[in-house]
DNA sequence: TCATCATATTAGCAATAACTAATATGTATG
DNA sequence: CATACATATTAGTTATTGCTAATATGATGA
């Protein structure tokens, strides 16, 4: 296996690292949306969620196109979501792991 | 399927937002270490290195087990393994995508 | 071109997180 | 039971991140 830069790791991990982020993520995991239907979609504020965006941009979670004056957003492609359905499949199994198994050691 | 509670996805995910934690997560994805092993690995400090374990823990990404004066670190199984795996392999396409079909965009 | 609407950017403040040094806990061994 | 060593915890500081409000940009259409 190929030693990824741990720098651009970080950069790419970062992106999940936030609530608002994640929320943004999964509001659009299966189709596109305008900016001001995701700050609807989410309670949020307009900055706030565009900020995120760029964010996402950046490290390539997301992509943006325009379209008149709206912007739509999307999760980059199917591998992307594909690791977010991932990190759910993870997160329930630890949960259950942790439940079970772990009672003893804490 | 089933909607993963936001909160415990976000601690979940928090283990993933650091350097040192990325750091120590590839250090011992293969096989166990130490405490001072890690330390070592990763050119660490000792109390930075503890609490970052402790956070790891917290997630459930990694488990620990005493063995005499040492405590052993492991990544807690496959499927968190395979995660680690599969964030480094679509980091990798997303970087493709991103050389390849973003210049014009940026 | 002016007014309007969607989105982006900036600046300043508030909240979190990370780091270091010092100290505490706990395990082994003479 | 005293000492050494491995790890954990705490406290204080610094750095990073996220938020909000205000403003700027850029597109549409009267």
């Amino acid at each position: 296996m190929r030693q990824v830069d741990i720098d651009t790791k970080m950069k790419f991990l970062h992106g999940l690292s936030n609530k608002t982020r994640i929320q943004i993520l999964e509001s659009i995991k299966e189709d596109e949306k305008t900016v001001s239907q995701i700050v609807q979609d989410i309670n949020g504020n307009q900055s706030n969620i565009s900020q995120h965006l760029s964010c996402l941009k950046g490290c390539g979670l997301v992509v943006g196109r325009q379209d008149g004056k709206y912007v739509y957003y999307r999760v980059r492609n199917q591998l992307v979501r594909d690791l977010l359905t991932m990190v759910d499949v993870v997160l329930e199994d630890v949960e259950k792991d942790v439940a079970c198994c772990d009672s003893h050691v804490e």
